[in-house]
RNA sequence: GAGGCCAUCGUCUAGCGGUCCAGGACCUCGGACUUUCACUCCGAGAACACGAGUUCAAAUCUCGUUGGCCUCACCA
């Protein structure tokens, strides 16, 4: 049997980094088994569901590089589908008409829950007479869900897990206005669109009851379940907007962060292979079974993120890294974009620069003052260091620099400290306010480095600024 | 309120009855390297929620307690 997983976020918003990781883990158990993954926009919501959100959540996705392998389905599309279904149950006898107003519902809620048993459905409908129905009130259908026995379903993380039958009720498959609900919609699009692995959050697990039983109802196989803990935030609280609840694209634009080292920590958030901290894609894929996804609720760790997407800048190819930052820093330095010449010296100095950032957002800030005409501004312990620079040095830098026929990190490295020992310096002494009056900050590359990038006649210009100190 | 799920360092996890006075990573704190910062390396800190039981032997199995979470809509 071929694995068929999905993935079915609801377009009410962005894709968030629990609907990313429930993504990962369907494409990675996909990918693992050989089978396919297939992506559901669940829209049957249309107040709350936009066009937006549904752009959103592909991008997300495309981003973090999990293409679903088939044309998304539209869940609002095959409403009549999903109708059909609650219609042929009626047919069959194990669905049926109700007509209880809200307030009634509301009143048996409050009785049950007043007297200590589950808040559910008496089923007052359940085998009464359409001929008692009031008039002009638009009845729902109810799935008859069986009220004795145990209900068990096999849990690919969980494990078994049994709720008594009298705990569930004859829940609401169409609404009065004819639409389907979720639980409908769910167990139909599944059926018909093959699913054979259900991977979701576990806030899902109590729905997975109530789903098997309309696949009973339907005669239809129960696919195999698999719920995953939800995504806490650093306070041990569920996930709002102020923790991680962000979309994807802000840790991707506002953040800086990798998609590949978002992927690594995700995967790593609940599941774990031995001592293994950073996993390549194929790896991953190798190594992935659903079955070893940890079973407690986990908190999400800006720390550990940062810290892997460090790991991942660290290896990333030069000029990506600076076709990724050049946007941010044309705005940075006030220009639509940057030209080719400004990315070559990015492109050049990358080495130094990435391994000091840990997010793109950092190695923008600190890469713009290599395509800048001249330092623009000088942080605090930089101004300092050009003002207690040993005298005469910025003249001294300049005149032996510019002697410099080849221009070379060899040779500036020479000169630089031969003119600390000239004017008896520590090279600290020399190349700190050198550093400063380059970069205009107290940390860089490595500052023979920095000139090489920077070329001679920027170096000098830059240094020239200050001769006469 | 009713049901369900969960529980190893601050955090993510390894561990699937003996090899664990519990391993790795992040984090924090020392140190080495060094032109700064970073990288790298070395070292330190830090956990089996609690209580019973099963067993020759329990972080690992059972039960209870406590704590956390999820669900209980004509939302998805």
């Amino acid at each position: 049997m071929t694995v068929v997983t999905r993935f079915a976020p609801s377009p009410t918003g962005f894709l968030h980094i629990g609907g990313a990781r429930t993504a990962l883990y369907n494409w990675l158990y996909a990918k693992h088994t050989g089978g396919k993954f297939l992506l559901r926009i669940e829209d049957t919501d249309r107040e709350r569901s936009t066009p937006e959100a549904v752009e959103a959540i592909f991008d997300g996705l495309n981003w973090l590089g999990l293409t679903a392998d088939e044309e998304p389905t539209f869940q609002f599309a095959r409403r009549d589908r999903h109708a059909e279904v609650a219609h042929e149950l009626i047919k069959a006898g194990k669905a049926y008409y109700c007509y209880c107003s809200q307030e009634e519902l509301q009143e048996m809620r409050e009785k049950a829950r007043a007297e200590g048993r589950p808040m559910k459905y008496d089923g007052t409908w359940r085998d009464r007479d359409a001929s008692e129905a009031p008039a002009g009130v638009k009845p729902v259908v109810r799935l008859k869900a069986p009220q004795e026995g145990d209900a068990v379903i096999s849990d690919q993380v969980q494990g078994d897990v049994r709720v008594a039958n009298d705990q569930l009720d004859d829940y609401v498959i169409l609404r009065g206005d004819g639409t389907p609900t979720y639980m409908l919609s769910v167990v139909v699009d599944d059926h018909d669109m093959g699913i054979t692995h259900v991977i979701r959050g576990d806030d899902h697990l109590t729905n997975a009851f109530r789903q098997k039983a309309l696949y009973d109802a339907m005669g239809w196989d129960v696919p195999t379940f698999a719920h995953i803990p939800l995504i806490h935030g650093p306070d041990g609280a569920k996930l709002s907007k102020r923790h991680g609840a962000l979309g994807v694209d802000a840790y991707r634009d506002e953040m800086g962060f990798l998609p590949e080292a978002v992927n690594n920590y995700l995967l790593r958030l609940g599941w774990g292979h031995g001592d293994e901290e950073i996993i390549s894609q194929d790896q991953a894929i190798e190594w992935f079974d659903i079955k070893d996804v940890g079973k407690g609720a986990a908190r999400f760790d800006f720390a550990k993120l940062t810290n892997l997407n460090g790991v991942y800048l660290r290896q990333a190819d030069d000029t990506r890294l600076a076709n990724d930052i050049a946007p941010l820093i044309a705005k940075q330095i006030g220009v639509d974009a940057i030209d080719a010449a400004q990315k070559e010296i990015l492109i050049k100095g990358m080495s130094g620069l990435k391994e000091r950032a840990k997010t793109l957002i950092e190695l923008a800030d600190s890469s713009a003052f290599y395509v800048t005409d001249g330092v623009t501004s000088f942080n605090e312990k930089a101004q300092s260091l050009i003002d207690s620079a040993p005298e005469g040095l910025f003249a001294e830098l300049a005149k032996e620099l510019d002697a410099l026929e080849n221009w070379t990190e060899e040779n500036v490295d020479a000169s630089v400290r031969n003119i600390a020992e000239k004017l008896d310096q520590k090279l600290g002494k020399v190349a700190q306010p050198l550093r400063a009056v380059l970069t205009g900050s107290n940390s860089s590359p490595g500052i023979f480095e920095v000139m090489i990038v920077l070329g001679k006649s920027q170096t000098l210009k830059r240094i020239r600024k200050f001769d006469a100190q």
